[in-house]
RNA sequence: GGCGACAUAGCCAAGUGGUAAGGCAGAGGACUGCAAAUCCUUUAUUCCCCAGUUCGAAUCUGGGUGUCGCCUCCA
């Protein structure tokens, strides 16, 4: 059979295309960060999530993947916030950028290679700005730098729109000392308390856009492969990277351009503005950070996807199916031996395995990748059921389970704490306990031991063979 | 006002020309001391509406309706 070939969406040019890195076997991806100056919320939380699935997905299909993200430290909400808290903005962003990899971390999301922060580059940034200026791109006045778009004959084509179309529907006050109202600003002159860099034009700090451009040219250098982020980038973050970065190169930024759709609450955008945000760790909290990942890889990454607490019971309920499947995997595989039975398991998973891929492979489709997890899940219940088992099917269906789960970034196994060897071997007189109350016919005790354990969170669950138990 | 996206069962959600995946919820059955978990069966003659192209359309085209997003900081 023929393997498919990686197809990607590229927003750039608004249909899907085969994926061909600029180096063959190699990918260098880009995705924006957040503004350290808050905890993240469920909306930042899905380009984490969804990136990094994208980054295993390369991985597991053989790329050498390298994975910037950056870290917006210096920025005006970032000097507010740290004004009303009384502390120095950096220092503050510190905070916030600890507090991100904890809420990155509990989403089991990656590291990437390198998470430059903007404080860190200011060379970098400024000799990108005197680049531009030197080729006419750019202009000072008064200790601000623009970038002049009309330099620029493909300005608007990531977001596909004309500079006339973007003026038509302009609603921002014009500063008139632009020569055009779309230039944006690369370089701003400091005001009085905020932390500011020297350069050539005076004290002053970046603009929003130009620290992509240069920590994405300084790390992953002409035309990389990926560029990713929130579709709200697109315009007009994403559009003035491009503007800078060709024009200082000459040469096409990136090749790929993926965006995420949004998160929504009641069909509504959320987000800081509105208000209507949930903290992840708020909704870590009542739901732990595996069914908030398994949630929001449930659809496609393009989608919009609404939140709420049913949608994240029912993604529970879908990742406990799977988390229970593969428990009672692991239970039988102790005792089998060999049986000739085994074969259709093999080929379950090895069919499981190509639709997988072939899910990943369709613009790198995590729902139905996630329903060929439920196929396998079935098909190792329903051969559960045999009186033989044979070892080796179940060795087979276990990796291919917790091969393919981790690729979306699952854990499958679940995570024993605090000193196991003592619970397992309290659990298992418990359960010699309730055997022999069973045996005896005395339910009222065997009934009562299994209650009150459910009542600690511990699921009792009665096989032929023998009882098995589980955190719920 | 300009630009764009989406509309599939009670809910969520795949599917872009060949006769509607999957999950949750519901119903019935099996298994069980009773449960739980699991398995089997069942739940959309139909994919927002109308017209068209086609042997054939949820999928393509045109029109309409509705929802959302971007055009300002936002993931």
């Amino acid at each position: 059979m023929e393997a498919k070939k990686l197809q990607v969406y590229n927003t750039l040019t608004k249909r899907k295309e085969e994926f061909i890195p600029k180096e063959e076997g190699r990918v260098k991806m880009y995705v924006c960060g957040p503004t350290t100056y808050n905890f993240i919320h469920l909306g930042n939380a899905r380009p984490l999530v969804v990136f990094d699935t994208i980054r295993r997905y390369l991985e597991y299909i053989g790329y050498k993947v390298t994975y910037i993200q950056n870290f917006t430290d210096v920025d005006d909400k970032i000097i507010n916030r740290a004004r009303e808290e009384g502390i120095e903005p950096l220092q503050l962003a510190a905070k916030y950028i600890e507090e991100y990899f904890q809420d990155a971390d509990s989403l089991n999301v990656k590291r990437a290679d390198v998470h430059p922060k903007v404080s860190d580059h200011m060379n970098d940034i400024i000799n990108f700005i005197k680049k531009l200026m030197e080729k006419g791109y750019a202009y000072e006045v008064d200790g601000d730098v623009y970038f002049s778009v009309r330099q620029f004959s493909d300005y608007g084509k990531l977001s596909g729109r004309s500079l006339d179309d973007l003026q038509a529907g302009a609603r921002v006050e014009v500063d008139q000392r632009k020569k055009d109202p779309l230039d944006f600003a690369l370089w701003k002159k400091a005001k009085p308390g905020e932390p500011s860099w020297p350069s050539p034009w005076g004290e002053g700090r970046p603009g929003w856009h130009i620290e992509c451009s240069a920590m994405s040219y300084k790390y992953l250098g002409e035309e990389f492969d990926i560029h990713g982020g929130g579709y709200d980038l697109v315009f007009p973050h994403h559009e003035n990277e491009i503007a800078q970065t060709e024009c200082m190169s000459g040469k096409p930024m990136a090749r790929y351009w993926l965006h995420n759709g949004f998160i929504t609450i009641n069909q509504e955008k959320m987000s800081k503005s509105l208000g209507n945000f949930f903290l992840l760790r708020e909704i870590v909290d009542k739901f732990n950070a595996q069914v908030v990942r398994f949630y929001l890889l449930s659809t496609h990454y393009r989608s919009p996807l609404d939140f709420d607490d049913e949608k994240l019971q029912v993604a529970q309920k879908g990742l406990e199916r799977l988390k229970n499947s593969y428990s009672q995997l692991m239970n039988r595989i102790g005792s089998a031996g060999n049986s000739s039975n085994g074969e259709t398991l093999k080929e379950a998973c090895q069919k499981v395995k190509n639709e997988f891929v072939r899910a990943m492979n369709d613009d790198f489709n995590t729902a139905l990748a996630i329903a060929s997890l439920f196929d396998l899940a079935r098909d190792v219940n329903t051969y559960l059921k045999e009186k033989e088992v044979d070892r080796d099917a179940l060795k087979l269906a276990k990796s291919t389970f917790a091969e393919l789960a981790g690729v979306l970034g699952l854990e499958l196994e679940e995570k024993q704490e605090g000193d196991s060897k003592l619970v397992e071997g309290l659990m298992d007189l418990i359960i010699a306990v309730r055997q022999k109350a069973r045996k005896n016919k005395d339910f009222e005790t065997a009934d009562y031991l299994r209650d009150e354990l459910k009542k600690l969170g511990i699921i009792l669950e009665d096989t032929p063979q023998g009882t098995n138990w589980r955190i719920h």
